[in-house]
DNA sequence: GTGGTCTAGACCACT
DNA sequence: GTGGTCTAGACCACC
């Protein structure tokens, strides 16, 4: 059995579960949460621990083996890929988190936001969602 | 003739259009860049400076005055109600930011990231778009 | 000058003002409170009184002349037609009632609502908006 | 397979179909016939039923759903809420029914009408529309 | 199968 | 000029 905590998925967000599960999943990754060769949920283990129906689940994991980060083994659940799977530098890591900083920086402009005020409030976001 | 240029859209982005241009509009006059009163560009303006469909643009007005934002006068263009329209205090419109930070925050921890990290990215963030 | 006090209009509803108008008119030439030959009120007049725009009244009157219940005199005001403008039997004014009572029954079958106490309700809000 | 002989529609009225829809919802989930967690049908289902295009139908679910009265499922038929789908006490629905009485009541004013030849008028209609 | 989004374009209603 | 409504039809996302 594998660990289905790491994936947590909200069903409230409008953003599709089937993608929640893909980024989720490239972010343990390159965190080396999730090594190479480590195997992952079943399809049926995750679909019953989240709630979400089978097909979301396996069409997440699709993806994912099409990108290369998880490999199929017949018969057998997959696994993280050898290859694609491998932990990533602290520096490419945060490359991940540019996008959302990014879209938070654009928000921030256009509430006439100072970027000092801005960069206190996710100081203390930061800290509260730390423990 | 109002100023379109107020609003732009990211075609290429997931979110829908008119979603994008709902919450935008929301931060303007949370910013008061729209201010309580002040006409907002047509229907026909913005679609055509924004190269949308004219009822993609009506939908997301519909909804800002469905929430009271925007006021609709018969015959003529909408304008930013008086009531739901005023501009918000600093600490209001900061709010409004939270939940994209909480976004990068949680996504920072799933990296392994270090908050100082994370932080030192956002800083530089919203220093490349600040001019 | 002409009693604009007869016309009332609220902006608030759904329904057209240039409707309001015409619906009012109907009724109230029906009713005998508009008689054939009398002067109603200038277009300038009534729209300075509902404060709505002038085209709005000129819509209605000239459909209500199209109908044959007002009549234009040249270079002078409006007035309620001889042939069509005549006071109706109570009759007649009942059937000009029916519409909204029959849309009134159709609702309270949805709402599931005993006959009984649809009519007792019509009764109380007669008794309320007479005095 | 959902009962879309709930719904009924009048193309002729001047009120938008979507609207009609998004009212006759309200009663019936009011007076119960629609019940908290039923299935409602589906846009295509009562799109074909009524003849009406898809998105007029989905105007008004969606519209629904921003109120409360119906849930989405992602991927499913939409439910009635289990929280504001509820239906309602015979006064409670019957204040429903009042802003169409008192209509009513106004324009029979309007036309002189005596309150008893009023309400007798509607005691005749509830009577024809009964069975 | 479900609903969501968008486009193209017509027609209407209102000022 | 303004916005509102509807249709026809495509494509997508989700389960």
């Amino acid at each position: 059995m594998s660990d289905t905590a790491l994936f947590q998925i909200n069903t409230g967000a409008t953003e599709p579960i089937y993608r929640q599960l893909i980024e989720q999943a490239r972010r343990l990754v390159a965190a080396g949460q999730l090594k190479a060769g480590q195997e992952i949920p079943s399809v049926r283990e995750l679909s019953a621990a989240l709630a979400v129906h089978p097909m979301t689940i396996s069409k997440a994991y699709s993806q994912l083996e099409a990108e290369g980060l998880f490999e199929r083994r017949r018969g057998l659940s997959m696994v993280v890929a050898a290859q694609h799977g491998q932990a990533q530098s602290p520096a490419t890591r945060a490359e991940l988190l540019r996008p959302t900083l990014a879209r938070a920086a654009a928000e921030a402009h256009q509430l006439g936001l100072p970027p000092a005020q801005a960069l206190a409030l996710f100081e203390q976001i930061l800290a509260e969602s730390q423990p």
